[in-house]
DNA sequence: TTCTCTGCAAAGACTTTGCAGTAGG
DNA sequence: CCTACTGCAAAGTCTTTGCAGAGAA
């Protein structure tokens, strides 16, 4: 798995160490394949998989990914950061519902406007990965909010 | 003051009252007429006011406006939530730096053909006064991340 | 062997909640 | 006078941290 090859690469740059918890919650993320709090991945270690591991753990390796940029993270509408494989997924943007809180997934084409005007007028270089965008979904919007 | 009044008449609407507590924290918002977290809305009232109040009043203070959609609400980069009086700004998008933290406002208007095609595509309404947009700011970009 | 990493437990930061007394309309 | 609102204190939720032992390289 490329993925597991790059990020024992990137630790080993910096002396750090592919240990099992961090094989076991890079597996979870490629297996969940979705937006997921530390606490769902936690979750999903402890029924799909024999290892075990400490909740803080999950909290370290998931920070430690983000730095190398191997998972992107976004808070959803309840605060709760939620992360996902970076290269697992097209460039896309997150639509959060402000009433249901789920989060759809949208593409970025349409985007490059805001994005050259941030940049030619902030200097602003805007983060794809961890763009989320809170709205109405269309049946909270059709249930009148 | 019309914001005040608009309130005033939101609460009334509901058989809710317009305390002195509510009134502070809103005055407090116009002061502060900048993104501030409900620690900072309380640190301001404390220094600047004689009137006392419980820091718990102002998040229920704060969720009552945002439900009335006075202020609205972002969460900046270190997942706390921060407000502001909605009214009183044109509508703006907040470029939340990852690095540093700073919040710059950018104009909407590039965000036209995006804001369009969520709701051509996803029937999704974006809601611009929540909008916040993650990424580098000029100083940390030129800074080297 | 050498350090990094883990599990545990505890603390931390921010926010919410229950309750009895206070005050707005 | 009614009942929504407040202050207080306590709990809740999510996340981080200190430390001693475990385990990669």
């Amino acid at each position: 798995m490329s993925c597991e090859e790059d990020f024992f690469r990137s630790l080993r740059g910096r002396g750090l160490r592919l240990t099992s918890q961090r094989k076991t919650i890079l597996a979870a993320l490629h297996q969940l394949d979705e937006l997921a709090t530390a606490e769902e991945i936690f979750q999903h270690v402890q029924k799909s998989s024999s290892s075990s591991l400490d909740i803080s753990t999950v909290y370290r390796t998931l920070e430690l990914l983000r730095t190398f940029q191997v998972v992107s993270c976004i808070q959803g509408s309840d605060g709760q950061y939620r992360y996902e494989l970076a290269r697992h997924h097209a460039p896309h943007v997150h639509l959060v519902c402000r009433v249901c809180g789920r989060v759809f997934e949208a593409a970025v084409d349409s985007l490059q406007p805001f994005i050259s005007a941030a940049w030619e007028h902030h200097g602003f270089e805007v983060d794809l990965n961890a763009l989320s965008v809170g709205g109405l979904c269309r049946e909270c919007c059709a249930r009148g909010r």
